[in-house]
DNA sequence: AGTTTAAGTTAGGATACCCTAATTAGGTAA
DNA sequence: TTACCTAATTAGGGTATCCTAACTTAAACT
């Protein structure tokens, strides 16, 4: 399943609000993100078409297996990239944000090698 | 000057073909981002409205001092980037495509700490 | 010069994301 | 229960980037 950044953004987000809180509610998924409730109305929809996540009108957010599947994706490839900046010398602040951007972008191949070097390098 | 990451995409490639070709053809620019070329005279219009190059329909493209600046900043993201993703273990080519994605969105502060590491591991 | 071809432009649309304003639903408090 | 407040939805737009089809211009060939 081929999903757009922003995609993995919101199915990453809902998997970390859901961790946190328990309960996943458009707002929170809003203020996360920065955006609108209109907004994360209008993409919760389009990922519950995807199979991603149940959801009815006013009810309750929940990951599909294949939706949380995606999301531990999301958040695993954040880890290495974090990781890798930290070794590189920045700031985790910094590393943690930057990562954000990053894990949506490279390639499967990149993260494993990232992946073996970041475990390497802490042993 | 805060361009959208397209824009940075167009003006590197411009620059990258002046470099190589000399001239810069609109259709050069399309099939280097693999785009149509009417997207290409949208984007070199929109440059052009922001200073960033120079260009009269039909006529030769060419960069003003600012455009050109901001180009070589990508650039230089992009080989810092490319280094350190090669120091990681990726493989050269794989690194240089993630590389262009990476260059766009990374803050400069992860640059400056990517720079220096790059910097020491080479010595 | 006249014709053909390639490059570039214009016109008209599509899609992804985002927004504000106004409305509706659900839960809470009086 | 009624009134109220907050969360969420709907309606209607906006911007950035991309596309195809049709047209124009400029260059190349005969």
């Amino acid at each position: 399943m081929k999903l757009s950044r922003r995609a993995e953004d919101y199915l990453r987000i809902i998997y970390e609000i859901r961790k946190e809180k328990g309960r996943v509610r458009i707002k929170d998924i809003a203020s996360a993100l920065e955006v609108r409730p209109p907004t994360v109305t209008e993409m919760v929809d389009k990922l519950r078409r995807k199979g991603l996540l149940i959801y009815e009108k006013r009810g309750r957010i929940s990951l599909t297996e294949e939706g949380e599947k995606l999301a531990r994706n999301v958040k695993d490839r954040h880890m290495a990239i974090v990781k890798l900046l930290e070794i590189a010398g920045v700031p985790g602040e910094v590393a943690k944000r930057d990562a954000h951007k990053i894990e949506h972008i490279v390639s499967i191949e990149t993260i494993e090698c990232i992946k073996n070097f970041v475990r390497k390098m802490e042993v």
